[in-house]
DNA sequence: CTTACGGTCGTTTTT
DNA sequence: CGACCGTAAG
């Protein structure tokens, strides 16, 4: 590693613009890294006869297996222990994994509950248990017993340790609790206080925590000695095995060293989507899961690796690869972009051995506009969709892609003025719900009576709550005696205090029997529930939000029955807590909702969030040098993984690609040019503009003095209204039925008429 | 206890 | 640049 010389070339780079620098990097970056190439297993025939032979058996089978392309069906029906499949973006990667499944299940007589199927998202485990549900019939309790193993990481670590008969050498009992963020960071602050720790920068308690665990230091920023930091640590650690709860990053590490030192009973199979995301805990989990006998089918595409800064290692192909003496497939074939779309994406790509086949039309080059700033692009942006929307183009299928979140508002409040219907890419967080966190913490205790959180969270809730959260109280909890749970001791203590309420200590009550009660009794609709836990009186029944409140108990409880129902092995107590764990790793009650119901309006997308995600049109807006790559990006892996981040950008459109960029960024250290990763595409795959032109040639002086303030206007829309103010570039107008609203000049005249 | 000043860091996100 | 912490001086 020669990075005095990189930075070296850097400083003197840095006056010559980044072009250089970039330069300097790559020719770092190729030295230390020679091209790697994969010895690639092709296809030697396409499987004709085979799949002539499953037809002929099973015909629904076989037509699932005609439709794939022949790499396809060689990924699927190659047998070799362990397999690498590098699928280049839009492949069909999920559809081949999928047929895997079948293939191993339906030919080669592998029991469903005998795969281990690991995925990151929820989303992307659901895509996968849905349809091979609705290729065998309906999900019901026996598939979903055999389906147990396929899940997120998370999830099945959760359910390795539930069925790990050893799960007590770990200090933890089976029926343990996940805690989510949120409360992880309420549960450590408690401990602060109980404690009387000083602790720095409490508000990144999770990044320092990482950041101790990964380097063993517990200094950040300014700070010059240890703070106590390391003490909080060690009680946290304490403290979650008393209460029996484990946080996110505990269901993996407790799981790898629970298999570790105890080993466990290995699966035939492990199949893992979006392998280049791994980071080395989950590697680990799939090290710790196999033993001699287990196949592994890794399926991701290395050039989409952009997590790395989570963990994820980008040579985790080419490392495997050795250590499982595996054997390298490709899936070659594109199905989603035009070919100047896929040929501008693929001159991106640091290593140029990948194998990217362009299957659509040639296709239109791609746009790169220069506008004069974020606010300019903004209202550049509103008029093209305005036009989208009078040639009733549906918004649904455009995005506009961002590096950061803090990008996005100037075109989220433009496009709000304009009333340009639009979808955030972020998901309903359950804690914007204050009627379902409460709901969540009484659920959980029902769960755990020793959840002293959960506990504290009820009787201390900002809304529905009854006291303050004080010292004496958590003392008088926390300090009655060993045989006494949680939820006894809070009773106790609400018992003898003045300001206690009947409607809390009954609350209390019910959840202590809950399970044996109510969750015995089968068919519950959402006002029983209510009627039992008495939450009528909880839920403020004189605020004006009572019925919101009603209405989010109601839709989760029935989120939470239908899972119970569905799911039914085992007893219903477990079920619900396996059902409550699920609403705490999906982070909503929401863990029925099948694939996502298509929202309306156009996307606004970070890129990261965008991953997995395609649309006819992709905006990438903001695209200057020191956004991609961020201008904190130095080093050659960031810069790599940076220039990832915008082949996975262009890779989203199918049809049309636009990149636009500001003559003079607002934006912290952005410099006024181009992101300098475009310099790598071919010229004739690009077309330049300059996004006032069209506008410049029709703005005439005639034009500036076409429109007076206070003109009586119309407008196809909006109706009767005048104009208030004009501006350089646009016309601020109020109508008499919505209010102010503000044109650009050179769209007005199609959209406003005068009226005498 | 307040104030001034100097240093460091900042993004992307799922579970 | 702005939020935050740490230190030193009032």
């Amino acid at each position: 590693m020669n990075y005095k010389r990189l930075n070296a070339k850097l400083k003197s780079a840095s006056s010559h613009g980044w072009g250089q620098i970039e330069n300097a990097f790559e020719a770092e970056g190729r030295a230390l890294n020679p091209v790697f190439k994969a010895e690639v297993n092709h296809p030697q025939s396409d499987y004709t006869s085979d799949i002539e032979a499953i037809r002929a058996k099973n015909a629904k089978l076989g037509i699932t297996f005609e439709r794939l392309n022949q790499h396809q069906r060689h990924a699927v029906f190659h047998s070799s222990q362990n397999t690498l499949l590098a699928a280049m973006v839009g492949s069909g990667k999920t559809t081949v994994l999928i047929a895997k499944v079948f293939y191993l299940h339906f030919i080669k007589g592998v029991d469903l509950s005998q795969m281990v199927v690991l995925t990151f998202t929820n989303k992307a485990a659901r895509e996968i248990k849905e349809r091979i549900a609705s290729f065998l019939g309906e999900m019901d309790e026996e598939m979903n017993h055999q389906l147990r193993y396929f899940g997120t990481f998370h999830s099945v670590a959760r359910q390795l340790l539930e069925e790990h008969p050893k799960l007590t050498s770990l200090g933890y009992q089976p029926g343990f609790m996940i805690m989510d963020e949120q409360e992880k960071q309420e549960f450590l602050q408690r401990i602060i206080t109980q404690e009387g720790l000083t602790v720095k920068y409490q508000n990144q308690l999770t990044k320092r925590w990482k950041k101790y665990k990964e380097t063993g230091s517990a200094i950040m920023g300014n700070m010059k000695s240890e703070d106590d930091l390391v003490p909080l640590i060690e009680l946290a650690e304490t403290e979650k095995r008393a209460g029996n709860s484990m946080d996110f990053d505990d269901l993996l590490t407790n799981c790898n060293s629970l298999l570790n030192k105890h080993g466990g009973q290995s699966p035939q199979w492990i199949i893992i989507d979006e392998f280049q995301d791994c980071n080395s805990v989950q590697l680990d989990l799939i090290e710790n899961l196999k033993d001699s006998e287990t196949n592994i089918f890794a399926v991701g595409d290395p050039n989409q690796s952009i997590y790395g800064w989570r963990g994820s290692n980008e040579n985790i192909f080419r490392e495997q690869l050795s250590l499982w003496d595996a054997t390298w497939m490709e899936l070659p074939h594109n199905y989603r972009s035009t070919e100047k779309i896929l040929s501008a994406a693929e001159s991106l790509l640091l290593e140029q051995n990948n194998s990217l086949i362009a299957t659509r039309s040639v296709g239109t080059p791609i746009e790169l506009v220069r506008h004069f700033d974020d606010q300019q692009e903004a209202y550049y942006l509103r008029e093209k969709m305005i036009s989208m929307k009078n040639q009733s183009v549906e918004l649904d299928s455009v995005a506009i892609l961002f590096r950061t979140h803090e990008q996005i508002k100037v075109v989220e409040t433009v496009f709000s003025q304009a009333d340009i219907p639009f979808q955030l890419g972020k998901r309903m967080e359950l804690y914007d719900d204050v009627a379902q966190t409460f709901l969540l913490r009484i659920f959980k205790l029902c769960c755990n009576p020793n959840d002293l959180d959960s506990c504290l969270a009820i009787i201390c809730d900002k809304t529905f709550g009854l006291l303050n959260r004080s010292q004496k109280l958590i003392r008088f909890v926390q300090e009655s005696g060993d045989d006494t749970s949680v939820l006894q001791a809070m009773k106790d203590y609400l018992q003898n205090n003045k300001k206690s309420s009947s409607d809390h200590l009954n609350l209390l009550n019910k959840i202590e029997v809950f399970s044996s009660e109510f969750l015995e009794e089968k068919e519950t609709n959402t006002q029983q529930l209510i009627d039992y836990l008495g939450l009528q009186n909880l839920l403020k029944p004189t605020s004006i939000h009572h019925k919101d409140y009603l209405k989010s108990v109601d839709s989760a409880w029935n989120q939470v029955k239908r899972y119970i129902n569905e799911k039914g092995w085992g007893d219903r107590k477990d079920i619900f807590h396996v059902a409550i764990d699920q609403v705490v790793l999906e982070g909503t009650f929401m863990i029925n909702d099948r694939i996502k119901e298509k929202g309306s309006g156009v996307h606004l997308l970070t890129i990261h969030a965008a991953k997995g995600l395609e649309f006819d049109k992709v905006y990438i807006a903001g695209a200057n040098t020191g956004i991609i790559p961020l201008t904190q990006h130095r080093g050659s892996q960031n810069l790599k993984e940076e220039k990832r981040l915008l082949f996975v950008a262009i890779t989203r459109g199918k049809n049309a690609v636009e990149i636009g960029w500001h003559a003079q960024p607002s934006f912290r250290n952005a410099e006024s040019e181009p992101s300098y990763f475009l310099n790598a595409i071919p010229e004739p795959l690009l077309k330049r503009r300059i996004s006032g032109e069209d506008q410049k040639n029709e703005k005439t002086s005639a034009e500036n003095e076409e429109w007076i303030v206070n003109q009586t206007i119309k407008h196809n829309k909006y109706g009767k209204g005048i104009i208030t103010s004009i501006l350089d570039a646009e016309l601020i107008c109020t109508f008499e039925a919505v209010g102010e609203k503000s044109f650009s000049k050179a769209f007005a005249r199609a959209l406003i008429t005068k009226v005498d």
